[in-house]
DNA sequence: ATTTTTTTCTCGACAGTCGAGAAATTTAGT
DNA sequence: ACTAAATTTCTCGACTGTCGAGAAAAAAAT
């Protein structure tokens, strides 16, 4: 359904414009605010008055004039604008970090997660507590957290932040919008792991390759299997979503999943269906929860040195995520592919299977294999989109509350 | 990258809103437009003055007054402000459709397909004569003709007017833009057959249950297999995506396709497949064409009264369809799926193969069993997914061009 | 001290929407 | 026949927004 259209409107898209560059630019003088946005300097000053006024933004210092000219007055962020609590749920810990409205990192610590299975309720106690701490260590008052962006590995509804299910608690439902309420009167937000790292990735190929970027997928490796897309989409920017791939059907009555169902993609590419088909355990064992690394480690270096069933193992691994990326693309139009996560060390050793299983398709042969790179640094990515995200859904807000109110 | 506004920018959507009002509810008064759209009733007054001087839409005579109070003066679009031809290609024939800016059909005829391997170039030269042709029977000038809408089953350029790949001539790419210039100054736009059923579904869909609406796809079954996607998108109206889907990869290595790549899924739940599983003709043999329907309704005869082999093919083609719907599901969110096509018929014989197929992936299994719905009048639907989408599209262009210059 | 250069700010013109109320035109009532 | 009520359409002034041109500001170069 098409909407109306009114010139208030018009100046809120145009705020939240400004907002972006200044985002991505860092400090910018009038005229190149002008420049990047295509506003008028006109527009540019009457909009950055309104956001001085509402003590979004504000004058920084003149810096050391460089060329003659009147010196340019540099305009950015006011770090005290709000806050934004950056909460990165991964299977062995969760970490918190404390983010000022320009992106900055203020404080941030890691607390271990008990493996016990007590399960969600005690999981979601240790979060609200994990969030007070924080807000605690800072000096800063509980209304100028603006917002809580959460991530977790797993199926998030797309709509409210409602984890669906995830590689821990299974269908244990999480709304964190009702767990958080009574503590804090910040929005709520949350994403996929994966699908945060495709929007990085996403905001780093935008800034690369400017109109040029399409679409682009990160596929995450590990004890479970993740996927994001980000795809360039009309006016809103980039539009972003995280399937779920992991537990994507790869063969009907196939290997048993930790989900329960058989077959998934993840009962044959996670790192615990690496390590059974390795030891040649029965394909319908219930699989480990938890796997150490160093067990991988161990059968990769025997594949390495030629052992026929480890080998094995990891093209079958491959083959299972390249059957399935070909069914993704035939889904969506042809994409680049990020490779990520934990299980990229092992990329040797998975990449002829991944080949082989996307050579199977149509698609594939008809357009050629898609570029495929490996990207390092999961961590990084996740908190860069994190930041991302998170910060422009609040230069959105804040536009949309505080610009009109403060006058 | 998010991009400027301006007031006039403004104007422009409220002129398409309001044209796209006039278009979903047929002739309107100022107060009903107003009710409509949200805008104000002197908003109404500006936007209409202007479309009616630059003849695009008219004051229609004053209808039997009801009630009292002054009449209503209805407005409606102008007939003869632009026409548009509709070119359906289906396997065995060729329908070109020309249509008023109204919507109300004007001309119609089918044209024979020549089943010759000349291939490509003759249809292209078909085509061309046939769209001059249609316009030769009617006394409208060419320059009237602004859109021409073609679609086709098979794979297709998302952004320009290429046909990529069809069940006819497989990788022999038309490019009807360069085709049709010499021709034509119309603007020419291509679909995937069921990429219109889906978008006609769609629009039917919101108008029944308004913002409750969501998502569709519908899955079209015959020689070849479709789906059409459809989902409500932000600012502008529903997006709409036709995935490669009959030629996704069901099994690796499987039984071979017509477009010569093994397992896709329309190696075992196309006309041709279910015929070669239900002869039990080897997997790796070259399919037949084209299957006469009388042939497919013997064999569902026979499956019917209890042969064995006969159900077991059409039971296979169900878990090939189901299975790529499941997978479907898995890459987006739960939807009702639209059943269509000539292979609806079998629908009774394929529905335990589908649900069994949908029932093995943990999509399925968490979130319930999708709607599934069987919807008759294919041909219907494509037409008004032509509609609804040419004339928006003609909505757009004439505001974009023909409203400015008109003063 | 003056000119040049560059940036920022301001003013008037123009486009768009909105609310209120005037104008138009019919029906209902007396 | 006349008046009142109802309903729709149109018009006017107020408000918000963007833009271009040029004034004002401020530093470097001459």
């Amino acid at each position: 359904m098409l909407t109306k259209s009114s010139t208030e409107l018009v100046r809120q898209r145009n705020s939240v414009l400004v907002l972006s560059v200044l985002r991505r630019h860092g400090a910018l003088a009038h005229t190149e605010i002008s420049d990047f946005t295509g506003l008028s300097s006109a527009t540019i000053s009457a909009i950055t008055a309104d956001l001085e006024k509402a003590q979004i933004i504000e004058k920084s210092e003149h810096q050391a004039a460089s060329g003659r000219g009147r010196p340019r007055v540099l305009l950015r962020q006011r770090r005290d604008c709000g806050y934004l609590i950056v909460v990165i749920i991964s299977s062995d810990a969760v970490q918190y970090s404390l983010v000022d409205y320009a992106g900055k990192l203020i404080d941030r610590f890691n607390e271990e997660r008990s493996h016990d299975p007590s399960g969600a309720a005690r999981f979601v106690a240790a979060v609200r507590a994990g969030l007070l701490r924080i807000l605690d260590r800072s000096k800063i008052s509980q209304e100028k957290v603006l917002l809580i962006s959460i991530s977790s590995k797993g199926l998030v509804n797309s709509t409210e932040p409602v984890l669906l299910w995830s590689p821990i608690f299974g269908s244990d439902q999480i709304d964190f919008e009702s767990v958080l309420r009574p503590d804090w009167q910040a929005k709520v937000i949350l994403d996929n792991e994966t699908l945060l790292v495709a929007a990085a990735l996403g905001a780093r190929e935008e800034i690369a390759k400017g109109a040029d970027f399409r679409s682009l997928a990160a596929l995450s490796l590990g004890h479970s299997i993740g996927l994001g897309i980000v795809r360039r989409g009309g006016q809103t920017g980039q539009e972003v979503s995280a399937p779920n791939f992991g537990h994507m059907l790869h063969m009907a009555n196939g290997g048993l999943c930790r989900c329960g169902t058989r077959g998934c993609i993840e009962a044959y590419a996670g790192f615990y269906a690496i390590l059974r088909s390795a030891f040649e355990v029965p394909l319908d064992t219930i699989p480990a929860k938890f796997v150490p690394v160093a067990e991988l480690d161990k059968i990769a270096a025997k594949a390495r040195q030629g052992h026929r069933v480890s080998a094995f193992a990891f093209r079958q691994a491959g083959l299972a995520l390249g059957n399935g990326l070909s069914r993704m693309l035939s889904l969506t139009e042809r994409m680049p592919i990020a490779i990520t996560g934990p299980g990229t060390r092992y990329y040797d050793l998975l990449r002829q299977g991944v080949e082989e299983g996307l050579g199977q398709s149509h698609v594939v042969r008809m357009e050629g294999m898609p570029e495929i790179r490996v990207v390092a640094d999961e961590q990084i990515l996740v908190f860069d989109g994190h930041l991302n995200r998170a910060l422009s859904v609040i230069d959105q807000d804040i536009v949309l509350s505080g610009v009109q109110s403060a006058e």
